[in-house]
RNA sequence: CGGGACGUGGCUCAGUCUGGUAGAGCACAGCGUUCGGGACGCUGGGGUCGGAGGUUCGAAUCCUCUCGUCCCGACCA
């Protein structure tokens, strides 16, 4: 490709409305362009990077067994109503009626849809396994797209499904997709590590997510330093503390006067306690009906474990105003005691003696509160996010809780949508059977993010050459001149007659401008045609990665690349 | 949806507090000088100051409403 011709729009200052280095990036180097809050056109550039992890993700998906199809993006409120979705799935469903007033939606996500698809058409044990997938554009009303490709509303997405006829079928499968998803990431330049995931609202029993560490990471993972154990705060278990040899005598329950202390700093502080010793009273709305969830005050209540426990569809914060209005509560001194609404607690606060809680009275709190005595909870459990001095629920060594990217994300669905859409199959006894599902995800546009934080540096991006838009940028230093244009001009015709990626900067301007725009847009290697050429035949080659540069006869300079491009490829992790 | 910030030419921003006929840099077009890390000079085009209403002799500036964007929280690839 010439750039002369190229729509490459680059920004020399970076616009205002992007925070992080990968949405600066994008827009700085004219790979995507806003058109409105979280739907981005890809240009060219942006397009090619796009597509090259998309062929990456399809080889590794044809070559674990699955089968490439492509479902429609509109879909009928019906199916949605029949997996029991269409209630289930919040607002970023994105429903409207057609001109017939028949209620539809955008996908965004296919399960229903395949589903309807494998019961239609499928129906015999013989036929199975089967795994299918797709590339697509998917549709999430967001409640708040961010961060560029990071989280748009409109984004491109893999997504498989795959179809056993019992669950040791199945679980090959998952093992399956996890070793094709970690080939997948490593094969587009991402460190990547699989974490075990709640399963949220795609339902099922068990779930991995694929985390590129990065500072910007929109999720904190858990990850043991010892063992292998990693997970990210909704299913990182905490386990229960073993229970205290000797309980310490409960004492007389007091009433103190707090005035104006209502934070855990603030009531410690003021009585002169560790935040260990405190109880805090958590109101959540589950399913829209009060529960009051009890942690120590030094940890945090994790909402996913809380809506696990309950087996409710949806918990939330209960904000001030709720807790006044309607609990007739004083957030700030709120307590387990005298509390109509149910109440859980965490296992940690199941072992706590003499603790102090609010008097659900403003500028109250109460000491000496015992379970048993004081207060009863309808249940107990894990309800707390981990935190950096727990202990691995796995060998008990040290814990770190890293950011992370997720790029993807496995699931075991199970029977659920089989059963809820009475898609089955008869088994070998002519019995009829559900399909046992998994699906598998990957947010390729995401990764094209992810790629870039984990690659760049103050010049701008560092693209892992297998997903770079182009593997070459030849630079003609000095356009004007003749011979030096013509020797480019040269280069460019074998190198692409080659089978390499090339982009030609044929522009008429001055080197500077050249060279940062190359570094910019980051491509990994860099030939130059200038001077040198006209003086003694010598091209520069320049690698984006390194800064590492070495001068060699034009003569040679094709080979040279393709050995460089090839070493570098073989460097990489293997195909 | 809650909290915060912001909206002035394609981009980055000044001007708003204290009302008085819209600015700079970059980008773009022309000419000239330059030409190996985002050059310089001259000239030129381009703006409903997000929108609507109001106050005022006069509004980018003050008031009300509204739309949009970004950031923080609850969701997720």
């Amino acid at each position: 490709m010439r750039y002369s011709q190229l729509l490459l729009p680059t920004l020399k200052e970076t616009p205002a409305e992007a925070e992080i280095v990968s949405h600066q990036l994008l827009l700085r180097a004219g790979f995507i362009r806003k058109l409105t809050a979280g739907i981005y056109a890809y240009l060219p550039l942006g397009l090619r990077t796009l597509r090259k992890i998309e062929a990456i993700v399809r080889e590794e998906m044809n070559r674990a067994g699955a089968q490439e199809l492509l479902l429609p993006m509109v879909q009928p409120a019906d199916l949605w109503q029949e997996s029991g979705r269409w209630e289930k799935y919040g607002p970023e469903l994105l429903r409207f009626v057609d001109r017939h007033q028949r209620a539809s939606c955008l996908g965004p996500t296919h399960e229903e849809v395949i589903t309807d698809l494998v019961r239609m058409n499928v129906h015999s044990y013989k036929e199975l396994p089967l795994n299918l997938y797709q590339i697509q554009t998917k549709f999430r009303d967001e409640i708040r797209p961010r961060f560029g490709l990071m989280r748009g509303r409109e984004f491109v997405m893999k997504d498989g499904y795959s179809f056993d006829a019992d669950e040791a079928a199945a679980g090959i499968t998952y093992n399956k997709m996890k070793e094709a998803y970690s080939r997948i990431f490593a094969r587009c330049g991402l460190s990547c590590r699989a974490v075990e995931a709640d399963t949220g609202t795609i339902g099922g029993n068990f779930s991995h997510e694929f985390m590129v560490l990065a500072a910007t990471g929109e999720d904190t993972i858990v990850v043991c330093t010892a063992c292998d154990y990693a997970a990210n705060m909704e299913k990182a278990t905490c386990p229960p503390p073993a229970p205290a040899a000797t309980l310490p005598a409960m004492l007389e329950l007091e009433r103190i006067a707090t005035p104006g202390q209502k934070t855990v700093e603030e009531v410690t502080a003021f009585l002169g306690i560790t935040p260990d010793q405190l109880v805090k009273t958590m109101i959540y709305l589950a399913d829209g009906k009060p529960v009051a969830a009890l942690v120590r005050g030094d940890h945090e209540v994790q909402p996913v474990k809380l809506k696990n426990l309950l087996g409710v569809v949806d918990v939330e914060l209960a904000g001030e105003d709720t807790i006044r209005k309607i609990c007739d509560l004083v957030p700030g001194y709120l307590g387990p005691i005298g509390l109509t609404m149910p109440v859980v607690a965490d296992h940690q606060v199941m072992v706590m003696a003499n603790m102090v809680t609010g008097a659900n009275q403003e500028d109250v709190h109460l000491k000496n509160v015992n379970l048993g005595r004081d207060f009863t909870v309808s249940q107990a459990g894990d309800l707390r996010m981990a935190t950096a001095v727990d202990s691995c629920p796995q060998c008990h060594g040290r814990l770190e809780l890293p950011r992370g990217i997720e790029v993807g994300h496995i699931f075991k669905l199970g029977t659920s949508y089989s059963e809820a859409l009475q898609a089955t199959f008869l088994d070998d006894h002519g019995k009829r059977q559900p399909f046992v599902m998994g699906c598998y995800g990957i947010g390729v546009s995401r990764c094209i993010a992810a790629a870039i934080e984990q690659n760049h540096d103050d010049n701008g991006i560092i693209f892992p050459l297998p997903i770079a838009p182009f593997q070459v940028i030849l630079l003609n230093l000095s356009p004007k001149d003749v011979e030096i244009s013509r020797g480019a001009d040269n280069l460019y015709e074998e190198l692409t007659s080659r089978g390499i990626d090339t982009l030609h900067d044929d522009r008429n301007e001055r080197p500077g401008i050249k060279f940062k725009d190359a570094d910019l847009i980051g491509i990994p290697l860099r030939v130059m045609v200038g001077k040198r050429f006209a003086e003694a035949g010598e091209v520069e080659i320049k690698q984006r990665a390194s800064g590492d540069t070495q001068v060699l006869p034009m003569a040679g300079a094709a080979d040279a690349l393709v050995a460089m491009l090839d070493r570098i490829m073989t460097g990489a992790p293997k195909a």
